[in-house]
DNA sequence: CATATTATCTGACTTTAGTCAGATAATATG
DNA sequence: CATATTATCTGACTAAAGTCAGATAATATG
């Protein structure tokens, strides 16, 4: 019917009268945007003036005005970076984060109402993460993180309920080889997050052993981020991870119900082998050699 | 992981720094903000002042001086209203027409450029059509329509898509009792269309004989508009036409593999009844006698 | 260590947006 | 038909945002 160009430019204008709206209503506090934009992005841990500048977009003149304001208001103060004294540090006051704490309270009450209005909210919290992730893109960041940390966790439910709905007869951890976290970890070997202002969105392990050999474990990307190469960014960092372990070998398992995964590992130098285990889920299995150079080998 | 209203934050940040980005390109043609949005909103055929100044939420002194900053700058004329000589219209001079497609270039070419960035685009077009229809729910509209029409064949076409993935057996048009368009239409019955901002949502049909019994088909909502109360509304205007035609009793017919519709009928007055007819794909059929008052009978 | 660069600040601006109190002319209403 | 209402316009404002050219002090660099 419309064409994709125009459903675009539908969300667009859908779009611009509710963060319109959030504006207007950041303004009942008798605070200029300017002011309060600055104020919230301190409170959000920018503290960092040319940071804030940065982010916000900023003349440095105005910058410097916005940020006397404030301090007249006594919402923050400001100190010299510790580093280096030409750089200032902001902070919020106690009465600062007071007033920050009164800018959340309204941007919740604000998203509150957005799905309230929503009979069945779940669907509609899908699509925003997908369209978070997509206009988000170059925010994602890969971060080595505790494989039984909560993000990871997280993921690691994600991917069981995933396989589970994906192979014809269910999954089911415990029948499965499940890789023991210490060997996910440094200095054996290494578990990473693909992470989304606060949203993980992926995750993949390197399963080590100490020697020469390595498995990749756990590939797994966010349904909501999926064509946004997160996949293919994890999966470097886990070559990358196995390079600096003197890893010479990866080897990993997938199953033919997955052919999103399949085809990035054929797209990225990895070579079918004969099975190598008997885990009695996998029945496609590859390996692919680790090359001392740096850069990606496909 | 994150709570819900963590979730639509996150959205509404990912999507403020995008629309900021469009609003600096706009500014690339050398005039204020204020200004291109007014003759892009005239450009869009809202030529009544008085709806453009609603429309952009603008003071009167506000708009009139920037109305006539676009006549000087010979992009737009305006002239007095044929009804009310109070009110002016304003309308696109040649080059205002040239600058109006200068700017539609810059919107068509920033929704491309999100588009470009997504390997598969087409489940991230679904996810903006949701959030478009969550967000711009109060400006849908249910307008009568031609069942022949192009709105209307399309929305068939999603609908009998849907069918037959959700039927175990498929399904097939022409083995069911598909509806003549005459009786869908006036003298004997409708057809409405759901409408978000050129986008068909949904739809359904009044099938009349002239008589006192007709029949609600092809109701169908598009799957990012769910939740939205749309199917309420559609049925509310079929019954409504139902009353106006004088028909008396409604009737329906349904296949126990859409849920949701089943749940709709219960909720809205209709009582389950026996088979009436022989088409092979509906299992539950339902009635409700149209009341001669004007408002909801549930 | 002289010089260049950098981060921030200050003063003096301009532009844009928005407000408010009338003025004017056309239309609606009793 | 007198009076009220309405749509637009004009003039005189204010507030907010943004720009630009230095000034100052700290740090980096040859």
């Amino acid at each position: 019917m419309l064409d994709p160009i125009s459903r675009v430019r539908r969300f667009n204008r859908a779009v611009t009268s509710e963060v319109g709206a959030l504006d207007t209503s950041f303004l009942g506090r008798g605070r200029p945007l300017g002011a309060a934009r600055v104020l919230n992005a301190i409170g959000l841990g920018r503290g960092d003036v040319a940071e804030l500048r940065d982010y916000l977009g900023l003349d440095s003149g105005l910058m410097s005005r916005l940020l006397r304001g404030l301090e007249d208001e006594g919402l923050i103060h400001t100190l010299p970076h510790p580093d280096d004294a030409r750089r200032r540090i902001a902070k919020l006051t106690r009465s600062g984060r007071q007033e920050f704490s009164a800018y959340e309270a309204i941007s919740n009450s604000q998203a509150e109402l957005i799905l309230a209005r929503h009979h069945k909210p779940e669907a509609l919290l899908a699509a925003m993460d997908m369209v978070a992730s997509a206009f988000g893109r170059s925010r994602i960041r890969i971060e080595e993180m505790d494989p039984k940390g909560e993000e990871a966790r997280y993921c690691l439910g994600e991917y069981y309920g995933e396989l589970s709905r994906r192979f014809k007869g269910g999954f089911e951890v415990s029948l499965s080889r499940d890789p023991d976290a210490t060997d996910m970890m440094a200095p054996r070997g290494a578990f990473f997050v693909a992470m989304s202002d606060g949203l993980p969105l992926g995750c993949v392990g390197l399963k080590g052993s100490g020697g020469e050999l390595a498995e990749i474990k756990r590939l797994w990307v966010a349904p909501s981020a999926r064509g946004l190469g997160v996949g293919r960014r994890l999966m470097d960092s886990a070559e990358n991870a196995a390079r600096n372990l003197s890893v010479k070998i990866l080897r990993l398992d997938t199953n033919s119900a997955l052919p999103e995964a399949r085809q990035l590992y054929r797209s990225t130098g990895w070579t079918e082998i004969e099975r190598f285990n008997d885990d009695p889920y996998p029945d496609l299995f590859f390996e692919k050699s680790v090359l001392p150079d740096s850069r990606p080998s496909y």
